[in-house]
DNA sequence: AAACCGTACAACCGCCACTAC
DNA sequence: TGTAGTGGCGGTTGTACGGTT
């Protein structure tokens, strides 16, 4: 009888919760390591290896979770984990990756030997996003015709939109396969959080490629909402309010839509992509994948002042500068092409300031349409170490 | 000295992909 | 083929700690 109560207890948890939980949570410890825990664990472990974490914390005497065991070991209990502070080369690695690839810390993480993806994350919401926000906050007098971004106010949208989302796979701030299910225009369509730089980096190839054939791409620095929603938001501060459209290849798209072949598409509301594609954007700005017109290598004035991470030019690559000075190999080692220190611009501190810095007109360049032109500069192949294409320029792997 | 505040980071949570059955 | 178990991932929370008022 007896039993018959539990499976009825235990079918109803079920149906009511979903999946059964990791565990029976039930007089388990949470919070802090003891170091009496870890050697428990680290003991156990050492003699029987990785694996079965459900069963592992009852086979070691420890009243944790089998997820709670795992995460100790992986990130700090392992001898492979390196500890202590993030170096400036790791540091650059981050920023480039994440630029790349954006919040996929367990596929940064790899490209850091001993570094756990939970470090990684931790390093950049609490170091790197706060400095790299604030490098889009003009600081210099050069920069008199941007607007100071609301910070709050941009985390705050950006917050606002996301439940508690977590699992892997895309990051949605939009259901996307919900969305897919209601539409029959998935080929071509493109949402905000599609829209992200590893897509704009596989079409900028296919333009390369077959500039006839694909998709045209601009991306325009416009203040494209109404003024009226712009106030309603308080979002009047925002200095880069860069906008995706894709078209057919004219003026179709419409800002801050998800558009089809067609042009058409659905309005979303300002601001939803801002706080992470934004960012990604700016990154390929940082890393030459945008290239204004206007900017000329050589225009000195724009490159002594700070507003935006430099673009690497071709003079940059041959002398050294950005990331022709470190690479990183396939086996997991730092490498460094610039066997001499006297590089004016390497990094002399863990900070992203200290690389070069440039100034990027955006307002002025919000005014003109498609004047931001993708192109598929010289500077922009050092990304393309991370993907292959085709002859036709599909991208079928990510080297990460 | 105490209260407050911001930061860093360890840990937790819920979800998803994969796999075995 | 469907389902449950498991590992893994990314977002978020909790808290210790140092600095400031």
């Amino acid at each position: 009888m007896s039993t018959l109560v539990e499976d009825t207890i235990l079918r109803s948890k079920k149906i009511s919760k979903g999946r059964a939980p990791c565990c029976d949570k039930v007089g388990l410890k949470k919070g802090r390591w003891t170091s009496e825990e870890d050697k428990m664990l680290t003991d156990y472990i050492q003699l029987h290896g990785e694996g079965s974490w459900r069963s592992l914390p009852k086979n070691a005497g420890l009243l944790r979770c089998g997820k709670s065991c795992r995460l100790r070991w992986i990130n700090y209990l392992r001898e492979d984990v390196k500890r202590g502070n993030i170096t400036s080369q790791e540091e650059a690695m981050i920023v480039k990756l994440h630029g790349a690839i954006g919040n996929r810390w367990s596929v940064i993480a790899r490209h850091l030997p001993g570094r756990t993806d939970n470090e990684i994350k931790n390093y950049w919401n609490s170091h790197l996003r706060r400095k790299i926000y604030c490098f889009m906050k003009p600081s210099t007098s050069n920069c008199d015709t941007l607007p100071p971004i609301d910070i709050a106010a941009l985390n705050a949208a950006a917050s606002s939109k996301r439940g508690r989302s977590g699992g892997r796979g895309r990051p949605t701030q939009v259901p996307i396969q919900e969305e897919d299910k209601n539409n029959n225009n998935t080929s071509n369509q493109y949402s905000h959080s599609d829209m992200n730089a590893h897509d704009l980096f596989g079409k900028m190839h296919q333009r390369k490629e077959n500039p006839d054939e694909a998709e045209a791409i601009s991306i325009t620095g416009s203040r494209s909402w109404s003024q009226n929603h712009r106030q309603e938001e308080t979002f009047d501060g925002i200095g880069l309010d860069a906008y995706c459209e894709m078209s057919s290849g004219d003026t179709n798209g419409k800002a801050g839509f998800c558009t089809n072949m067609d042009g058409e598409g659905e309005a979303s509301g300002p601001f939803e992509w801002l706080d992470d594609e934004v960012m990604k954007l700016n990154y390929m700005f940082e890393n030459g994948m945008l290239v204004n017109p206007t900017c000329s290598e050589n225009n000195s004035m724009e490159r002594e002042h700070g507003y935006g991470m430099n673009l690497p030019t071709s003079e940059d690559s041959k002398s050294g500068v950005w990331s022709s000075e470190l690479n990183y190999t396939e086996s997991g080692e730092w490498h460094n092409n610039n066997n001499n220190n006297n590089s004016s611009s390497t990094s002399s501190g863990n900070s992203v300031y200290d690389y070069q810095w440039t100034v990027w007109d955006i307002s002025a360049s919000a005014q003109s349409h498609n004047q931001w032109n993708l192109q598929y500069s010289e500077e922009s192949q050092m990304m393309t170490c991370l993907w292959d294409a085709t002859a036709n320029g599909e991208v079928n792997n990510f080297h990460l």
